[in-house]
RNA sequence: GCCAACGUAGCUCAAUGGUAGAGCUCUGGUUUUGUAAACCAGGGGUUGACGGUUCGAAUCCGUCCGUUGGCUCCA
């Protein structure tokens, strides 16, 4: 009789055959009613599995951690098999889950529109009413392949399968799926869920290929923890930067310029706060300035290797019968300024920054507020140096890096790691050499990376550092990009100590990546309350009535002598109107002042996100504001 | 670029083939206000653009532009 081992370490006899359900079942019949799948020897396994050796079993609930993915992936097979009664012409591809959620790809040349979710919907909840179970059915590749041989999709999935056994699902008489499972044990064990969205696709992902429907759905155990799940994402969206953008008067958007951003006064406060920061800490870090032309000689571009790997993405124009190119880049300019004057060894390493604005021609479709643009001003830096003093150079740009995005209360991003692209420049040896130096400073930093094979720029290997928006996507912000090849290309040298002229490396790296993008990603982040060291406007004084307005007049005065961003509210509204319409433009700081303040030469503050105030002096509200904007400080509380 | 949806006043949205409307914003006035929106009046539109169907189009059809959600691509 094999011998099961459950989670606590106890152990439970069962007859041989017996399925993973009937274990369930002797351990307890409230577990086994509850029960969703089976974890057999750390694998998950349907609920049917027979158990024929001694095995470790662990039942899987709905409050096991694995439990929505198996419930989605049947959800999943529901909506397939609703969407093929609706369609019957559909023909499936392939059904994952995903975050929150799943998708299935179908192969449909009539359009499944946002109106048919209902009625798909309706479908799946017969399905789920029927309460039908799955049904596992398992064969060789061989018969797979026969058995699937008029449908090229299903064929393709079975061809990918590392398995020579191949496993069938079915829930109904009418539908049957390619499946690795494992399954919840019947319909009626779906909780909660909801059709989200429908996409192209491409099959593959490869865009030379057919544009497949994707259906987006969402799945969860109980109603609750769907509406939840629906709420927090109505949540989110308050917090798009796109929404808050035009709420603020922070920046905009025109059709005279898709993908270039008009930034409005409120946002350029912002963004200088940035620069005189960004500066600051760039010199701390020994970086000098420079600024270099936004339209240069198509033959430059040639010589940098752009016009071979980058002109799909480059916008171009004529001066006085010359082909000039706009920028996508900064280094080959950066290139041209380093080339102006000879070069010693000890200068190196050689920081040079420069706050770039670029023009990329993406493609119409993936533009994205701030986030995606064509036009954006690039935080960049090229360091010049020996390959002996690359690795010091890159662990020096990682706490740069890492000290700025804490100033931004930033903690939570993730690194990744790009390796040699197919198409690049320069010779294996440069790019393993390069690969390498950026993996022993990460080694060194105790910093956890991912590879993405065959990411890198055209021109080297490079770290890039990411966050997620308010809805879960992610975007890059900084890049580290060891470059062997531009140096030689432009004949770049430097003379060494044993007077000889060497080629130097060149590290591009940007920390914010783009302005535009990271003004959008701090929007999000701080949902456009922003730190009183970045607030476009800081305090708003607000009177009671006119009687005060002479007093109201000079506390402003006061505050701006101080170097504050303020204004004063002396329209014809009531306190409470004013209090309303301040905190909707998110300003930090509300000083109200009527005859009482006036007497005292006080003023009543009442902080951002706290309905308590406190009547203090102005020269100690003067004190504090300053020492929080000084310090970056995050918390308003006086 | 590809698939789908959408585009009405500065903003948020009504109007399903028959006179384009509301709230907020804005302007003028009344009120002189004590902690999240007082009252009255007024201004504001070639309904994204162009073409078509129709006696008549915001509404139906076509093309283009833009936006949104994805895919491909990318900071």
């Amino acid at each position: 009789m094999p011998k099961v081992t459950l989670p606590n370490g106890s152990i439970l006899e069962v007859e041989n055959g017996e399925t993973a359900k009937q274990a369930a079942e002797k351990i307890g019949p409230a577990l086994a009613k509850a029960a969703l799948a089976a974890k057999i020897n750390g694998e998950l396994k349907d609920l049917s599995t027979p158990i024929n050796n001694d095995v470790k079993i662990e039942i899987i609930t709905p409050k096991s951690s694995e439990a929505d993915e198996i419930m989605r992936h049947s959800c999943a097979h529901i909506m397939a098999e609703a969407i093929c009664k609706i369609f019957p012409a559909a023909k499936l591809v392939y059904g994952p889950t995903i975050e929150n959620g799943f998708y299935y790809d179908i192969d449909l040349d009539e359009p499944i529109r946002p109106d048919d979710f209902q009625r798909i919907e309706n479908e799946m909840l017969k399905i789920v009413k029927a309460d039908t179970p799955f049904v596992r059915t398992e064969m060789i590749k061989d018969e797979a392949l026969k058995k699937l041989a008029d449908d090229k999709y299903k064929l393709d999935n079975v061809k990918n399968a590392d398995s020579n056994t191949l496993s069938f699902y079915s829930h109904s008489e009418n539908f049957e799926d390619l499946c690795r499972g494992p399954h919840v044990p019947s319909t009626g064990k779906i909780g909660s869920f909801k059709i989200m969205s429908v996409a192209g696709a491409y099959w593959h992902g490869d865009a030379t290929q057919k544009m497949l429907q994707r259906v987006y759905g969402t799945c969860w155990q109980t109603k609750k923890e769907l509406d939840a799940y629906l709420e927090r994402l109505e949540e989110a969206k308050k917090r798009d930067h796109r929404l808050l953008g035009k709420q603020l008067d922070l920046f905009s958007f025109n059709q005279a310029g898709p993908g270039f951003a008009f930034i409005h006064a409120k946002g350029m406060v912002i963004w200088n706060e940035i620069i005189d920061f960004w500066r600051s800490i760039h010199d701390k870090y020994g970086y000098q300035e420079i600024r270099t032309p936004i339209i240069l000689n198509e033959e430059l571009w040639h010589k940098s290797g752009h016009w071979d790997n980058y002109k799909e993405n480059m916008y171009f124009t004529n001066v006085d019968g010359n082909n000039y190119a706009i920028k996508p880049m900064n280094c080959p300019g950066g290139c041209l300024v380093y080339k102006a004057r000879q070069h010693s060894y000890r200068e190196f390493p050689m920081k040079v920054a420069e706050l770039g604005l670029v023009h990329r021609h993406e493609a119409s479709g993936v533009m994205h507020g701030l986030f995606r643009v064509r036009q954006f001003t690039q935080d960049d830096a090229h360091i010049f140096c020996t390959p002996q003093q690359i690795e010091a150079e890159i662990i020096g740009v990682i706490e740069l890096t890492f000290e700025i995005y804490r100033a931004f209360g930033f903690e939570d991003f993730h690194i990744e790691l790009s390796t040699k692209p197919e198409k690049h420049i320069g010779s294996d040896e440069m790019w393993d050499t390069a690969t390498n130096a950026l993996k022993n400073a990460l080694k060194q930093k105790n910093i956890d990376y991912n590879i993405n094979e065959g990411d890198g720029a055209f021109y080297g290997p490079k770290i890039d550092f990411h966050i997620k928006d308010c809805l879960g996507r992610s975007w890059q912000l900084g890049t580290i990009q060891l470059d062997f090849s531009m140096p030689l290309r432009f004949g770049l040298v430097y003379t060494d100590k044993d007077n000889i002229e060497k080629t130097p490396v060149m590290i591009h790296r940007a920390v914010l990546g783009s302005f535009e993008r990271f003004i959008g990603i701090l929007i999000e982040h701080y949902a456009g309350n922003m730190p009183l060291w970045l607030a476009p406007q800081q305090v708003r004084i607000l009177t009671i009535s006119e009687k005060t307005n002479d007093y109201a007049k000079a506390v402003y005065q006061k505050l701006k002598d101080a170097n504050l961003r303020c204004s004063v509210d002396l329209s014809n509204e009531k306190i409470n109107a004013k209090i309303a319409k301040t905190h909707g433009e998110k300003v930090p700081y509300m000083l109200i002042v009527g005859p009482k303040e006036a007497e005292s030469n006080t003023v009543n503050v009442r902080m951002a996100g706290c309905q308590k105030t406190k009547t203090i002096a102005i020269d100690e509200f003067l004190r504090s504001t300053e020492n929080k904007i000084a310090d970056k400080e995050t918390d308003l509380q006086i």
